[in-house]
DNA sequence: TAAATTAGCGTACAGTTGTAAGCTGAGTTG
DNA sequence: CAACTCAGCTTACAACTGTACGCTAATTTA
């Protein structure tokens, strides 16, 4: 094996082993490099052979996070364009998102709210997209004006995650039903956003 | 002054030197028993005399958060019943509360995507007061469904708090646009239940 | 007033942390 | 093949952690 596959294999090793740790109910500022090189399979100090420190680690870890769901994205958009409500289906991609890749959601929920500035806006961003493709989906498909299109946007992301968060424990079957109650809520919002905008069309 | 005095005294500095340090930016699984103990003014072993560790303290500042939270819902009411606009009135009480009491509620914030769950269980326990009694008002004075106020209710104290984290970390200026969003925002939702209601009506 | 209680302290210890310094051996390059 | 590079290692250290143990001095109780 070349030197580079090699050292590419060992950061890979680090970034599991940190999601890892992650796993079992933990921050990021929670957890110390030490018991992420111990994780991996490495000393402490070949660590800083792949970051800078336990910060750019982060960093890291919610970049892929960030690329995770927009994946989930583009396969919410496949499935939406092939028939099939858009909440409906929008939900449901994002459930069985968070309970395939739970860790990944995890991190994101937490680190929105976390400790660490720079970790909250990475997260931020992410998000941001999420509202962004949202909203020019209502424009398009929706025919709703801009300025309310991105408030409808925002409030149905901001109430997807907020489920996914009490998804994020629950048994198949309370998912289900926090699934059943979110579209509900999220029908509330298209339906409100388009009496508001027949209201007072401008 | 008497001991049991003095023993109330102390304890509460060991709480105000808790909030103190989660004012810069840390969870409380972030302090140390050391570092509280030093804000406090007292020696690292005689925090035991008050509190059996760290976790006790953690869920007493969490109680007192939602101490806090239940006094804001009741200025709320009152606020209402002098007169104003529902939306506009609860919004406004509630930007106020996390402007003069941003250790607070950034106590509820973190500590409900954090990493103990005993601590989540508890924060959600206080929205879910905050979620009830906001239900038990559209009842009351919209007339409108239990089920469906339910769903409503929840989807506007979840949109309140989504904002409330934005504006966290908000100047004056920043506020007033987050505020004036968020109540957009609930009017949605009002209007959709509503829609939803009389074109349903069960 | 004598005895009992107890809030707070100082000392101590074992465990963990981040990281500095320098070595080694294997892959790379000329 | 010789020189070089560098991922990973071992050792080391100072800082910090939670908490056990026993003392002191002052309040409370009898």
């Amino acid at each position: 094996m070349s030197r580079q596959e090699q050292k590419l294999k060992t950061r890979q090793s680090i970034i599991d082993a940190a999601f890892q740790l992650l796993n079992e109910n933990r921050t990021l500022s929670a957890i110390s490099l030490r018991e992420v090189a111990r994780e991996a399979g490495i000393a402490p100090t070949s660590f800083y052979r792949h970051f800078k420190d336990m910060d750019e680690l982060g960093l890291t870890l919610v970049d892929e996070a960030g690329l995770a769901l927009r994946q989930l994205m583009r396969q919410a958009r496949r499935r939406i364009a092939s028939g099939g409500g858009v909440i409906d289906t929008s939900v449901d991609t994002f459930m069985e998102f968070i309970t395939a890749n739970s860790n990944v959601f995890r991190l994101l929920l937490r680190e929105h709210t976390g400790t660490s500035a720079a970790y909250r806006l990475a997260v931020s961003r992410e998000i941001q997209h999420f509202t962004d493709e949202l909203s020019d989906y209502i424009i398009e498909q929706l025919k709703i004006p801009h300025d309310i299109a991105v408030l409808q946007a925002e409030s149905m992301v901001r109430l997807v995650f907020s489920a996914g968060a009490d998804a994020l424990e629950a048994d198949a079957i309370l998912k289900a039903a926090i699934s059943e109650r979110v579209k509900k809520q999220l029908r509330f919002i298209q339906l409100g956003s388009l009496a508001f905008w027949q209201k007072w069309p401008d």
